[in-house]
DNA sequence: AGCACGCCGACT
DNA sequence: GTCGGCGTGCTC
């Protein structure tokens, strides 16, 4: 908002955003010691009902109330907030129809100063010994390269797809475009999905920009945030490096944004504000005139759909660096397989292809996407199988701590070897987690050294780092793990890769689970074959034939972006249209429902108020796929419409009626929603 | 969000 | 009678 030029007669008034999930903004006069130094961006602290708040002034208008509060005071000698800074978050809070004082209060560290324990501080443990000899590039690098340096230079909003497979050098493009951008004494943004998984690309980056580098991720305490976002603010750190997070750096002259392995579903913050950093990374890029990459093996569907758009330039490494091929991959069918199937867990020809691993001294790593030991606990006399008691899941059998365990609450039951339906002593568990493999595995091969890697066995801060390095000084032959061990990591050690259960996430019911088979499948196959042993990969399935698994064999993305589009297009999943995903939680399912309810009758007389929303589709109200969790019920609804516009006019639409949908039980939006359960 | 106000149940 | 349950409304 900027100031209207006739003001005469009327008072200027500050516009604040308040930080509460309000939708409005709030006026308020101006007292006279702040008149001259007041500007939009700066905190201010306002008196409101009968609290007080620290607000952010997002702009100034003419008086529209009688009786407005006044400011009370501003506590910053700046404001915190550059013009620049606010139009990109104002854009953010209205594309997600979030109240603007909760993203501006997200895009702040906490400044209120605590008791500041001794923190240990988050030390990098350097996974291998740091390059220091000049990497020569490849020349599809120096092109790529000379191509990023010429939209560097020109200075106006340059999105970029860069579409490497694994190994094919992607990082070094990234180091010598921000290293040209410093020299042209701008700032970068690199965003990664989880800092604490790429430990190497953090030391990569440590080591080329010493001390020029804030490093912003999940496991940092506030007053290790706070300090890094001063030492953006003040200009000592050109560099911004983190998680979804780091999208809001207060850097004032961003030359690159580097969004790496952008197809990866951690870039949407799944509560509160549900924005996707991914998403909102082009935006700013395009505010800031900035040169955007998003660089990935796997890229997201909607990605590659924008560079058939042209929304988006295609910068191609179809090869890898050191010309390694990719991995030979083999589909095992496990239908075909010897014995009961659900008692199958390593086929013949992953067994022999582990034998011969182990004999010469290299290294495996297996795939198995899903925690624990099994994953229902079933009677097979009655049926009966152990539910949370709090969500309609299944709960989790883990056999070393003798316990079932729900993923979702954490609620926790021993395990009985006894049905406690019917006492019979025929309650065995069903289904593959990791711990299972692990532990067959060492019963095949008591002599190998296993280490096992997911969410369970990672949960204190220095184990993940640990089984990561022990793997990379080869001080373990096999890694096991979920999806973790598909993620980003470079050991030219390993020549197999198994993947123990590739059906597991295909019939989820989200019409992206084959993208994310695909995508999870393609890289997990990109960790073998690293080194010049070369490398293969084995797949057990019992869907061989799924085209998730069929062009993941041939490392044939383009075909399979081509198979999945037509998919999309024919159900008008996105790409080819917008989302809306509206939600509602409650603990009666009876209000939940009646909500939900109500909501559709108000979408539907929306709908029928304007002849152009005969485009857009309501799918619902229904009960959510989880449709309990913590003991709330859950239901949902779905709006499909062929364009970004009509979303956004029918959403506007929808806002008006901003007490009906905060009104308990309160109705959560997810615009471009990645997760429809 | 969080606080006040308001209208119905069981209690010293 | 009233203490307090949480449904509802409002915040410049």
């Amino acid at each position: 908002m900027t100031i209207p030029s006739k003001t005469e007669g009327l008072p200027k008034v500050a516009e604040v955003a308040v930080p509460l999930p309000l939708l409005h903004t709030f006026h308020y006069e101006i007292p006279l010691a702040l008149k001259d130094r007041l500007q939009e961006g700066f905190r201010v602290l306002v008196p409101f009902k009968n609290r007080k708040f620290l607000g952010t002034v997002v702009g100034f208008s003419t008086s529209p109330y009688k009786n407005l509060k006044t400011i009370l005071d501003s506590p910053d000698p700046t404001p915190l907030f550059s013009h620049q800074m606010l139009e990109f978050l104002k854009r953010m809070a209205s594309h997600y129809a979030a109240p603007l004082g909760e993203v501006l209060k997200m895009a702040l560290p906490n400044f209120e100063v605590q008791k500041s324990k001794k923190v240990k501080p988050y030390l990098l443990e350097s996974l291998s010994p740091e390059e220091k000899e000049t990497i020569l590039l490849t020349p599809s690098q120096k092109e790529i390269l000379e191509e990023l340096k010429k939209a560097l230079t020109e200075k106006c909003f340059s999105p970029f797809l860069l579409h490497g497979v694994t190994g094919s050098g992607k990082t070094e493009i990234y180091l010598r475009i921000i290293q040209e951008a410093l020299t042209q004494k701008k700032e970068a943004l690199v965003l990664v999905p989880e800092i604490s998984l790429t430990p190497q690309l953090l030391s990569r980056f440590e080591s080329c920009f010493p001390g020029k580098i804030a490093v912003l991720h999940s496991r940092l305490t506030s007053a290790q945030r706070r300090e890094e976002w001063l030492k953006i603010k003040n200009k000592k750190a050109s560099i911004a490096l983190g998680a979804r997070s780091a999208l809001f750096a207060p850097f004032e002259n961003i030359g690159v944004i580097v969004i790496d392995e952008e197809h990866d579903s951690s870039f949407k913050q799944e509560e509160k504000v549900r924005y996707n950093a991914k998403d909102m990374a082009l935006i700013r890029g395009q505010l800031e005139k900035a040169v955007v990459i998003l660089g990935s093996a796997t890229p997201a569907l909607e990605s590659y759909f924008n560079v058939q758009q042209k929304k988006i330039k295609l910068l191609r490494l179809p090869e890898r660096i050191s010309s390694y091929p990719l991995p030979l991959v083999e589909i095992v069918d496990l239908k075909k397989t010897q014995g009961s199937p659900t008692q199958v867990i390593f086929s013949d020809p992953l067994l022999k292809a582990l034998e011969e691993t182990l004999l010469h001294k290299n290294q495996a790593i297996l795939l198995l996407n899903r925690r624990g030991y099994a994953a229902v606990q079933l009677c097979q006399e009655c049926g009966y199988s152990a539910k949370c008691p709090h969500c309609s899941v299944s709960l989790t059998v883990y056999t070393k701590q003798q316990k079932l365990i729900c993923h979702y609450c954490f609620h926790t039951l021993l395990i009985s070897s006894r049905c406690p339906d019917c006492k019979s002593s025929s309650f065995t568990s069903l289904g593959l987690g990791t711990e299972k493999v692990e532990e067959e595995l060492r019963r095949f091969y008591p002599e190998a050294r296993i280490a096992r890697m997911d969410r369970s066995s990672t949960q204190k801060k220095e184990t993940l780092g640990k089984i990561l390095s022990d793997f990379s000084k080869q001080k373990t032959d096999i890694l096991i793990g979920t999806q973790m061990v598909a993620k980003g990591h470079d050991f030219p050690n390993v020549t197999l890769v198994g993947v123990i259960l590739a059906d597991i996430g295909l019939h989820v019911p989200d019409f992206r689970a084959p993208e994310r088979t695909f995508q999870l499948l393609t890289q997990v196959a990109g960790r073998a074959g690293r080194g010049e042993k070369g490398g293969r990969v084995i797949i057990q399935t019992f869907n061989p034939s799924h085209y998730s698994l069929q062009f993941a064999k041939t490392h044939d993305t383009l075909g399979f972006y081509e198979t999945e589009l037509k998919e999309r297009q024919e159900l008008q999943y996105p790409p080819f249209s917008k989302l809306i995903h509206f939600k509602t939680s409650h603990s009666l399912e009876k209000k939940g429902y009646a909500k939900i309810q109500e909501l559709s009758r108000l979408c539907q007389s929306i709908l029928k108020s304007t002849p152009e929303f005969a485009a857009l589709e309501l799918l619902g109200p229904a009960p959510a796929p989880l449709s309990k969790l913590k003991d709330k019920y859950r239901f949902h609804l779905l709006l499909k419409s062929p364009s970004y516009k009509l979303a956004r006019a029918f959403l506007n639409q929808l806002l008006k009626q901003d007490r009906f949908l905060s009104k308990q039980p309160s109705i959560q939006i997810d615009v471009d929603p990645l997760n429809l359960l």
